[in-house]
RNA sequence: GGGGAGAUUCCAGAGCGGCCAAAUGGGGCAGACUGUAAAUCUGUUGACGUACGUCUUCGGAGGUUCGAAUCCUCCUCUCCCCA
């Protein structure tokens, strides 16, 4: 059985805690919850984080809950946000829920037979029924203003003119969200024993009101732990790619991004993001970063990362399946290549990327009409012209200068299949159906 | 309820009657160098046309003018201060 703030603390994902927790884990199968924001159906690699912590929290003997929050999620956490946020509706909510509960249950043990089992919670369950005014009454009474305007989440909005941010003003709902929070906590911690709540560090201050409201209504001890925020080398937000959010989602990221997504990364976030998202121990951690440190044109440390968060997100088909794509697309391989697949190879090969369906033609289409009307590869045919003047485009893995040219049947590979190439990183599949 | 500030192209933010498709910075994209890294440098960043050019854009609706992002009127929204 490992420890658990010893565990989060080498692989540098601990912030802070409230003294007391580590006796308290040390002492006692702990439960502890981490709640998930609702705002999309699929959670994406940014919760990944908080999802490892709890997958070392089950794995040191805890009990972890996972809150999806039906009831917070449709106020909108103000922490980290200089704006207010667009409220959910109810359907759309119950349907996020739904979509991440399902894919938690990959993560966690959930058998029911284990003492310490995963359990999913939704506060929506809890809040809905409790009246605006048995909330301010049993609950509201217990925090004052003034604690909760001391928060940094709400200073930050509130002092925005003083110090020179461009934050804009805050609404009483937002600003009512830690009590939310915290009621959620004294409501498990009253039913579910729950003790811990954990969270990225941006949560201490929604924590702390949650552990305040639990000592000041029922005299009790509650306690936090925080992780660190994963932060970028280049300062960026952690969790994008040229298309946005990275999901866990198959549909929304395929596998094959999702592979590309870590493979990506810099040297210097490579060997943070080896401690987080594996669970490598501390010596093949240590192997792998000296080793990647005699070699770094080898990125092993990428390529481990690679593979272990895709065998755990997806499996270990689609990491094979993303590796043979990866090789085509960014290794030497040619179009002859390519000619020698089968069908069936292709397809499960190019199966991560765009792919465009388009119908036969008599006349061979103008390079231009093909990648922005008939297959859209390009927003506009200006941004395509200039991506050739700037020597960007490659059509079946060479580069194509001519602006004005056209494309027939036997540009495609057996008749069937072109390759796009947006520069070196971005790949579409242009497929001829009958 | 009263007073003030403001709404500009992805973001921030200039422009304040023609020289504005709109400065500058950030971000994005591409190129060079590399290792699908970092740093650096270069180009590019509304649409259409190869191009001189044309068209649509500066919260919304009207108006003044040869001509408006820039002036006027009304409306909508946001923020701040005072009650």
């Amino acid at each position: 059985m490992t420890d658990f703030v010893e565990e989060l603390n080498w692989r540098g994902m601990l912030h802070n805690y409230i003294p007391g927790t580590e006796e308290l884990l040390k002492k006692e199968m702990t439960t502890a919850y981490i709640g998930f924001d609702p705002t999309s159906d699929s959670l994406h690699v940014g919760s990944l984080a908080q999802i490892m912590t709890l997958r070392h929290f089950q794995k040191a003997g805890h009990k972890p809950l996972v809150l999806v929050g039906g009831a917070t999620g449709m106020i909108g956490d103000p922490s980290g946000k200089s704006e207010e946020r667009n409220l959910l509706n109810e359907e759309t909510l119950a349907f996020n829920l739904a979509g991440i509960r399902k894919q938690l249950e990959k993560f966690l043990d959930f058998d029911p037979s284990l003492p310490n089992c995963a359990e999913v919670v939704n506060n929506y369950d809890w809040t809905k029924d409790y009246t605006f005014l048995d909330f301010i009454r049993d609950i509201g009474k217990h925090i004052t203003v003034n604690y909760m305007m001391a928060k940094d989440s709400v200073k930050k909005r509130i002092n925005a003119e003083d110090d020179g941010t461009n934050a804009t003003g805050m609404s009483f709902t937002e600003f009512s969200y830690q009590l939310v929070q915290g009621f959620d906590f004294l409501w498990l911690y009253e039913n579910k024993h729950c003790k811990l709540q954990m969270g990225g560090s941006d949560q201490w201050g929604n924590i702390t009101t949650g552990t305040e409201l639990i000592k000041r209504k029922l005299s009790g001890k509650a306690y936090a732990l925080t992780t660190q925020l994963i932060t970028k080398e280049d300062g960026g937000k952690f969790g994008k790619s040229e298309k946005g959010n990275v999901w866990i989602d198959a549909s929304k990221t395929t596998p094959y991004e999702f592979y590309q997504f870590w493979l990506k990364v810099s040297d210097t976030d490579a060997k943070k993001y080896i401690r987080i998202f594996t669970e490598l121990s501390k010596d093949e951690v240590e192997k792998l970063i000296a080793e990647h440190e005699l070699a770094p044109d080898t990125r092993l440390l990428q390529k481990t990362i690679a593979k272990e968060v895709t065998v755990l997100v997806h499996s270990l088909e689609e990491y094979n399946t993303a590796i043979e794509a990866s090789a085509i697309l960014f290794g030497k391989s040619t179009r002859q290549a390519i000619e020698n697949m089968s069908d069936s190879t292709i397809e499960s090969v190019f199966s991560g990327v765009p792919v465009f369906n388009i119908q036969p033609a008599a006349e061979p289409w103008n390079i231009l009409d093909l990648l922005t009307s008939v297959a859209p590869v390009f927003a506009s045919k200006g941004e395509l012209r200039r991506m050739i003047t700037e020597n960007g485009l490659s059509i079946n893995q060479e580069k194509w200068t001519k602006a004005d040219g056209v494309v027939s049947d036997s540009d495609f590979i057996r008749n069937k299949y072109l390759i796009v190439s947006k520069g070196k990183k971005q790949h579409f599949l242009l497929k001829i159906s009958n």
